[in-house]
DNA sequence: TATTGTTATACTCTATAACTATA
DNA sequence: TATAGTTATAGAGTATAACAATA
C-alpha cells in the first residue's frame, strides 16, 4: 500500500541470469535453504547438522573410533574433537578407551543420546517430507539419485 | 598389492545408510565436490566462488552498489567489504563514489576484471560440462530445475 | 616408523551491533 | 530518522602442522 509513496523503489532486483543458469549456484542456494529448514524443525534442542550426522552414524556404528567417523563423514580428524566434545559434554555419547589398542576411543551413544536422536529423526522426517511435498515424490527421488550420482562420479 | 599383508584392514566403511537416504546429506556432499571441481578448473588464478559470483553479477549490473549486491547474492552487507576489498586490491573492479548520493559506491569491473572473468567463465563452462556429462543432458536440466524449485519454494 | 587423538594456528564464513557520513 | 559503507567482535567451519601416547 505504501508502494506509491517514496519509501524505496521496491528493490533493484539485479540481473542474476548467468549464475542462475549454473548448477553450482543452484546447489549452494538450495543447500542453505534446506539447512535453514532443518534448523527450523530441530528447534531449540539445538544440535548442528554436523552433530546430528555424528549421532546418526554412531547409532548405526556403535564403537566406531574418531578417525573412522571423520573419514566416513568427510571431515578432518582434528574437527572431530570439538564435535565429540560438545556431544559428550551434553551427555549424548561417551568415549570408551579401547583395551585392545589404547590409542582408540570407541564412541557409543548414551541412553539420552539415543532418546534425543530418535526425536531429532522424527523432526528430520517432517523436513524431508516438506521437500518431497514441494518436489513431488518422483522428482524428489530423481533429485536424490542425481545428487548421489554426482557425488560418486566426482570423487 | 599389499592387501593381504597386515597393513590395515582396508577401511572399516561405516554404515551410512540413514544419512544417504536424505536429500540434506546428499546435497551437502554434492556441493562440496562441485565446489572442489570449480576450484580445480579455476586453478592458480585463485578466485573464490564467492568472488567469482561478485564478478559475474557486477559484469551484468555495472554500477550496482554494495548493498544491492549483498542482497542479490544473499550475503550480509558487512561481508561485502572484505570481498570487494580483495577484488579491488587485485585491480579487478573499482568503487566509484556516487555524485548523486555520496553514501553510495558504484562498483564497476576494470578491463582487467572483464578479462579475468571471461577466462574464468570459460573454465567454469568446462566444469559445468563435466556435470552434464556425468548426469546426461536431460537429467542435468531436471536437477537444475529441481534445485531451483526447492530454492523458490523454501524461501 | 606409523597411527589415534589432540593441540595450536590461521583463514574463511556467518551473524550482530554499532559507528560515520550522508540523506 | 533512515540508509550505505564500514569496523569490530564472536562463533562455526576448514585446513595444516605438530605433538604425546601407543602400536
Amino acid at each position: 500500500m505504501a508502494a506509491s509513496q517514496g519509501v524505496r523503489a521496491v528493490a533493484p532486483a539485479l540481473d542474476l541470469s548467468y549464475l542462475e543458469g549454473t548448477i553450482g549456484y543452484a546447489i549452494r542456494r538450495a543447500q542453505l535453504l534446506i539447512f535453514a529448514d532443518i534448523y527450523r524443525v530441530f528447534g531449540q534442542d539445538a544440535v548442528t547438522t554436523a552433530q546430528f550426522s555424528v549421532l546418526a552414524v554412531v547409532a548405526d556404528n556403535p564403537g566406531a573410533n574418531q578417525s573412522d567417523l571423520a573419514l566416513a563423514l568427510g571431515v578432518e580428524r582434528p574437527r572431530m574433537v570439538p564435535l565429540i566434545d560438545a556431544l559428550e559434554g551434553r551427555g549424548l555419547l561417551v568415549r570408551i578407551p579401547s583395551v585392545a589398542d589404547r590409542r582408540h576411543r570407541h564412541i557409543h551413544l548414551t541412553p539420552e543420546g539415543e532418546r534425543l536422536l530418535s526425536g531429532l529423526k522424527q523432526r528430520f522426517s517432517v523436513h524431508q517430507q516438506r521437500l518431497i511435498d514441494v518436489l513431488g515424490p518422483s522428482d524428489a527421488k530423481r533429485l536424490l539419485r542425481g545428487l548421489r550420482l554426482l557425488a560418486t562420479a566426482m570423487t
